[in-house]
DNA sequence: TTGCTCCTCACGTCACGTGAGGTGGC
DNA sequence: TTGCTCCTCACGTCACGTGAGGTGGC
């Protein structure tokens, strides 16, 4: 028999352990001194502190380490506990390898820029949402083409949408797609309506539209948009340096567009997906 | 400006994580209304959340990411901590791997054998410990030859310290050494007796010795020591098997005596070091 | 009698999730 | 007026470490 202090320096535990291990029912003393509470272990006892403690060195927790010392398990029930624990190592492997790339990549963007990036990019689930919008065609991808294509083009999705007696259920959005003469600008703005309530003619006509679910990397930019090439670009070069690939051109929304331009700030959305 | 479910949403966080980070102080509402207790926030203020959620997908406390935007750090310091959480994401996937390691081997070791085994090995580290010990040469490593030079050896240990006013400080250790003719067995107990304290002459006298601390994989075993191969052997596979390499003979200490050798209760502890 | 070991609470850790119970604004 | 959103506690999570305050055995 030894005390709890002999019984912990033989098995290279702590005392408080052997403690928690009685108050869980995971290691009873083989008795315990009704006056004094003293606990006595005896030498028979070390295989099993010495399993528990190999089990918890695999990361089971004391829960599931009870499970397998005390449910009397099947060997295809402790084969399935062991495949989960492995999935589960792995899959934490993985995710610390991204985050490690992630910040390797930081520490090789400081030491060739010397400086904090002062924008975060964020790979983010964007949701599906519905949007109702109206399209137009600019002649390029530059700001000087684009904006007095899209800012007529907000104005009149606002009255449309008051005409419909639609509420925007959320901040305007924008987004592009190449066509033959130039570009296709989308002004649009989410809405909570049912697909049938809006008319859907001509091409010019207020469309209802479901914006796919996407996987997208995200930079919020503040400022008029005339300037923001160079956040873009950041962008741009962040999905290249951490192992993404860009799918389409990105979303951009219009978070708040008070009446100074400066003080725009607009989130851009890349839609990604994980290089191979 | 936005209540604080819009930002939420706009931040892919949860209500609670604003809510807790405006107690931590770490991002406060633009504003707060005075009698409702409402928050609100701004679109400016969504740099410092994906900076936040940044900062936490890499791994750092909360605390640190306090630490990193609010500090205005050097870009020394924030290279410091990057190759901190470097080192440390690098010693979780160690970790983890290792694991790994030892679950896969557990789950051939499943499938080859059908069932989970009896005894545990657990590597440990072993302190070192000072011991008074008899020596004796046995004519080789069988129980046959070990047994009738070790049992006395021990009882002239007991008469020997109880000569000397050591009193034992723990489960007495056999360890043993190649010579010759044979094998040196080394009976030995450990005291707490300062180094001149023993009379160190011939060979066959009392000595002090330190015995080095090791790393070493420990089994335990019950029954007599006759019939303790099995277990010896099963040590030495799961050594091979799981990447290490013995250093030497085995410890044997004696946890538990009692008249009735079957009811014995030995831990053998066999020197390891990983595999390169 | 003085140390040493042991005892039982009970707080602290970390980043929130999850109710309970109640209130403000359309 | 009915939902919806918001509010403030406060417990629970996980495996103990770390005192506080007190007692038993040599």
């Amino acid at each position: 028999m030894f005390s709890i202090g002999d019984f912990a320096r033989l098995g290279r535990v702590s005392i408080r352990m052997l403690r928690h291990y009685d108050a869980l029912g995971l290691l009873r003393p083989a008795h315990v001194d009704e006056r004094s509470g003293y606990r006595s272990y005896q030498a028979a006892q070390l295989p099993r502190l010495n399993r528990i403690v190999a089990l918890k060195d695999l990361g089971f927790t004391l829960h599931q380490v009870q499970t397998i010392l005390d449910e009397d398990l099947a060997v295809s029930q402790l084969q399935g506990m062991l495949r989960l624990r492995r999935a589960e190592l792995e899959a934490g492997v993985a995710a610390d390898l991204e985050r490690l790339a992630r910040v390797e990549a930081r520490l090789s963007l400081i030491e060739s820029e010397g400086l904090m990036p002062i924008n975060e990019v964020l790979v983010k689930q964007v949701p599906r949402v519905r949007v109702a919008e109206l399209r137009a065609v600019a002649s390029g991808y530059e700001p000087e083409a684009i904006g007095p294509v899209i800012g007529p083009l907000f104005g009149q999705l606002c009255q449309r949408l008051d005409a419909e007696g639609l509420t925007p259920a959320g901040p305007q959005i924008a987004y592009y797609e190449p066509v033959p003469n130039g570009v296709m600008v989308h002004a649009s703005s989410p809405v909570t309506a049912d697909p049938p309530v809006v008319s859907n003619g001509s091409d010019d006509d207020l469309a209802l539209v479901d914006l796919p679910a996407i996987e997208a990397a995200t930079i919020v930019y503040r400022g008029s948009m005339d300037k923001a090439d160079a956040v873009v670009q950041e962008l741009a070069r962040w999905i290249e340096a951490n192992g993404y690939r860009g799918t389409g051109h990105a979303r951009e929304v219009y978070l708040a567009c008070p009446p100074d331009h400066d003080l725009w700030v607009t989130e851009f959305q890349e839609p990604v997906v994980k290089d191979a």
